[in-house]
DNA sequence: CGATATCCTGCATACGTTTTTCCAATCTGT
DNA sequence: ACAGATTGGAAAAACGTATGCAGGATATCG
């Protein structure tokens, strides 16, 4: 009600001001004279610009654009008058105008491999929150089925005017596009760990997966496990954060490292790996390169009767929401995904001239979560059980 | 070859007309003069416009506009000719200078509650994909935290010129979003089911969940349950088409409805209800409303001493990609959200001037998955075991 | 009180594209 | 061969905002 109040006043205030000056209106809307009804054609989706501001505030429109600009050179009455008429008649800036007169950053593209895997879709929700706070558009393009001599292609394609980067690169995909974003382009990434010996990139983040990976072996080693095995994700240059933090650990104990097996993002991964790793009864824990690896593990391991903690113990990694309701509940390394896809776009604030930032960006840390799936290996209390599983087929 | 010849020829053409042309330059490059060395100045990340273009195919920069936006009015020749200069300088439009100038349709903008959801990461996928088919830009704006008053504002935030909205409105959120959508911005969405009684908008996607929700309960019921209990999804209308397929089935067997939870989006919301099933004997079976609800409910019947599927027979909805890692692997109705997400897209195309189209864009059917965790009831075949679940804790 | 420095504001132009208008060239039919 | 029809291509005016430059107003100082 009272905004439909207040939108009649609009209206009646602007026809007020703009009758009499019929003239002022040619002359203010376009250089050149023009047919004087122009401002009967304004009822489009986007119809107030910054010259209707202007009308109303009394100003030229380019002292409205010093006022959202945030120009040192405006008197404060000015400023107040113009903010007074931008709220009233709810102007919002055209991006694509700012954007094509070389305004300042307004918008961020994310660039990643997945929208549907847990860690990316956690970094993309932090990342559009803290777009939102700040007025930023947020764009989106995938990195699937890019061939790697395309990537250069793709991510040109990503690129537009006024807008920054944001590269997911927690795989070979992201991490090959992020090599590929001409340096002009402002960017900030999402990346498993910087690289060994540089000093990183300002605008990259992660989280300490090397140590909380090291931790959560040495959980398991310190639960009396001989050795860990472990089912890596995906990588490109051999290694990974979590998987070198699981051979320091076993390094440091003493210990023979474990299996590594074939790696991927998916259950079908871990279910695969868990298939040859119940065969080996010497196999009492394995630590997995993330939860679904961990839960399609789990299940090759049940189907082979293998019960879990009794016969092996599990970790995981990441803490998807689910994982606290899987069977057993997993026990897992927490990363809070959304928390550092805020913290990535608060360094690409601080990339643009703009003076703008967002609260709350702190790089956040890995975290073991103890549930259900890590336990004492049976040598360790008695013999192993092999009870078979739950299953209708029983 | 012959595509290679013809881009070197294109080249000395170029160098060949632009040199001795100094002034035509500038006079191409803005009407009134300008300073000559405005070329110089051209290496900043889009440095390639249309009127380079002209300049290398030797036309002026309209003809290309015409060729680019396949005007009728252009011979063969001079297509061609610019089509190669367009490859060879590697030129794309500048989206924003497009959308200014009221261009066609180039961008969507996704309005969904969440990322991290199953099904809203899978539709996101499917749109992300189909747009990139046509060169459309994606952006993504949640919806998270808006107060139903606000909603409007929300909504028009999203808005930007040349660019169409596609709503998730599988939610109250989403639903509410839908409707404060101006009607002249190009929209699709993507819905529960049409309003019962008024011819849906074409644009308007969905997936006959009702029938689906329909089937999966007759099957439970065919497998000898009395009768099968619910655990919705969220809704604000009373009630979701896979609620009302499950109260047709019932009603079709002339058998007594089961209860209707609490419903909600995630595990907690069925572990909960799964406690308070649990401690009722003659629940056999549980249609839940998508299978995060489902594995939560499990959850809530293996701690509780209830077997699944000896004792209770569950059911999900979405298919979710670990639905079969699960333990018991879950059987569930499967959604092709990400197909769904595409032909919405090609919705929102068909609603644009621009004779743009996808392939592959048919509305997917729901189907039922039988896995594990649906089976007789334990009346049909001898007693319940209610075999405690296989925990260290037993 | 006048001069100078300072601060604010308006003017003109640019950004890259679309679109409308218009003219020239080519083609058709007789 | 000529009038008319048709077609191909060019010119110019938008679209909404940013910004360098210059001029005017105001404040400060001598």
């Amino acid at each position: 009600m009272g905004s439909e109040q207040c939108r009649t006043e609009d209206l009646c205030d602007r026809s007020q001001r703009v009758e009499p000056t019929e003239a002022e209106v040619a002359r203010d809307r376009s250089q050149p004279g023009e047919p004087s009804d122009a401002a009967l054609v304004r009822d489009r989706s986007q119809p107030v610009s910054i010259r209707d501001v202007a009308r109303a505030a009394g100003f030229s429109y380019q002292t409205v654009s010093r006022v959202i600009n945030e120009s040192p050179n405006v008197s404060d009455a000015t400023r107040d008058a113009v903010l007074a008429a931008i709220a009233e008649l709810r102007f919002r800036p055209n991006r694509a105008a700012r954007a094509l007169a070389g305004g300042p950053l307004q918008a961020v593209t994310v660039l990643a491999t997945s929208t549907s895997l847990y860690g990316y879709a956690a970094a993309i929700e932090g990342i559009e929150e803290a777009t939102r706070e700040v007025g930023f558009a947020m764009g989106f393009r995938t990195l699937k089925g890019v061939e790697p001599e395309a990537m250069h292609e793709a991510v040109e394609r990503a690129i537009e005017p006024a807008s920054g980067l944001i590269v997911i690169a927690f795989d070979p995909a992201g991490a090959l596009a992020l090599e590929c974003v001409p340096p002009e382009v402002p960017t900030a990434a999402m990346i498993q760990a910087p690289a060994a010996g540089l000093t990183p990139a300002p605008s990259h983040v992660w989280i300490d997966e090397f140590a909380a990976a090291k931790a959560a072996t040495k959980y398991l080693l310190d639960l009396g496990h001989q050795t860990v095995h472990h089912v890596p994700i995906p990588d490109w240059s051999g290694s990974t954060p979590r998987l070198a933090g699981w051979r320091a650990a076993l390094q440091e104990a003493g210990v023979q490292p474990g299996l590594v097996l074939k790696g991927g993002w998916t259950a079908e991964w871990g279910y695969e790996a868990g298939l040859a790793l119940a065969k080996q009864p010497e196999v009492t824990a394995v630590l997995c390169g993330n939860d679904e690896i961990a839960l399609g593990l789990m299940r090759a391991m049940y189907e082979n009767g293998r019960a879990i903690p009794e016969d092996v113990s599990v970790i995981g990694f990441d803490d998807v929401p689910y994982a606290r309701f899987a069977f057993p509940a997993l026990t897992t390394v927490r990363q809070d995904f959304k928390a550092l896809g805020r913290v990535c776009f608060a360094r690409l604030l601080e990339l643009g001239e703009a003076g703008l930032s967002i609260g709350h960006a702190e790089t956040p840390q890995a975290e073991l979560v103890v549930r259900e799936t890590a336990g004492p290996p049976a040598s360790a209390t008695e013999g192993s059980s092999a009870r078979p599983p739950p299953r209708a087929t029983a």
